[in-house]
DNA sequence: CGTGTTTGACCAGCGC
DNA sequence: GCGCTGGTCAAACACG
């Protein structure tokens, strides 16, 4: 179940950063901006300034390429999302109304069971706990039923001690513990419609980057989407990127985008009461990934994750020193 | 005064 | 059996 969400892409979700933007042989960033910045009358073709036929092949093997790029980014985010919403339907359509707390006395067969599904999850755990976002479900022993359980990072301000991850649900702390791996507290959450909805949350800073806030989700609401409020929308977690409900993070294992699909524009939550559970629209989500507000950001937050990896800069720096012998 | 948060105590599973 | 650990409970507390 697992190797659909994260085997199943193959190379893993890496492949999306290395589709985007950062072909060696081209410069599609440049060529983006080279048709964004172009107002456009000048795109008409009555223009031609300057516009030679070698030009013009040029232009469009760029927009080839793109569209290539946009064709794969969009595959690859429809695939993930696809799986997602397949298990919902299969989740939805099977678990009773109340998929039921296993947790009195059988948490360990359950979180065994957990580690066992999520392999992929449980080894970036191992090596700081820095998934974006990875889901598993866990059997509870001798039912069919299962508990969804996923992990999201969200980047924060490290001087931010609050562990609150917005996801526009509503939450109870119900405790709050020190962990032995990790010196910052792990905080545990009851969604407030407890105890008719099942769902808890854990909270905790990453090991590592402290500025990285992981959140563990088990279950699934059994509730509509809470009042959401406009004002607290997710702020996409690498600071850029505004609307767009994505984030990135680099670890010993690797980039890995996450595309918060949990999450909602305050524009469609209007409609959202005929649509109880919150997932969004898939075309909308696809129409925003390959369009060109959604790449730069993704740059961006690339460009940022990737200065802000010391491993990276590191590299980098001795990368540029063997280019420049006499330093 | 009602509601939500904090925090120490308690419990159960696991390894030795 | 004992100690360690993660998870939960519930009294105390803070806040509106
Ligand atoms: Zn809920």
């Amino acid at each position: 179940m697992d190797a659909a969400w994260r085997g199943g892409v193959g190379c893993s979700p890496v492949c999306l950063d290395l589709c985007v933007g950062l072909s060696p042989v081209r410069e599609p960033s440049a060529a983006r901006h080279e048709l964004l910045d172009r107002p456009a009358g000048c795109r008409g073709g009555g223009d031609s300034k300057s516009m030679t036929n070698d030009e013009a092949m040029i232009l469009e093997a760029k927009v080839t390429q793109m569209s290539e790029e946009n064709r794969r980014l969009t595959e690859v985010i429809a695939r993930l999302y696809g799986g997602q919403i397949a298990r919902l339907g299969l989740d939805g359509s099977a678990s009773p109304p109340r998929p039921v707390s296993p947790l009195s006395g059988k948490k360990r067969s359950r979180e065994s069971m957990e580690t066992a599904n999520s392999c992929d999850a449980n080894s970036n755990r191992h090596q700081g706990g820095d998934a974006d976002h990875a889901e598993s479900f866990a059997a509870d022993d001798g039912t069919c039923r299962r508990i969804k359980v996923s992990r999201v990072c969200r980047r924060i301000d490290p001087s931010d001690t609050s562990l609150v991850v917005k996801d526009g649900y509503q939450w109870r702390k119900y405790g709050q513990k020190v962990t032995r791996d990790n010196p910052s507290p792990r905080a545990y959450f009851r969604c407030a419609f407890a105890p008719s909805c099942p769902v808890k949350k854990k909270v905790q800073r990453s090991a590592e980057d402290s500025s990285l806030l992981v959140a563990t989700y088990e279950g699934e609401h059994n509730h509509p989407h809470p009042s959401p409020r406009a004002g607290e929308l997710p702020a996409a977690a690498g600071g850029a990127g505004g609307s767009l409900p994505c984030s990135i993070s680099i670890n010993s294992s690797g980039p890995t985008i996450t595309l918060d699909l949990t999450k909602n524009g305050g524009a469609v939550q209007v409609v959202e009461a005929a649509h109880p559970p919150p997932p969004p629209d898939l075309k909308e989500v696809c129409r925003e990934v390959a369009s060109p507000e959604f790449r730069t950001a993704l740059v961006e937050q690339m460009a940022s994750a990737l200065t802000s990896d010391p491993k990276f800069t590191g590299a980098l720096a001795a990368a540029i020193l063997q280019k420049l012998p006499e330093f």
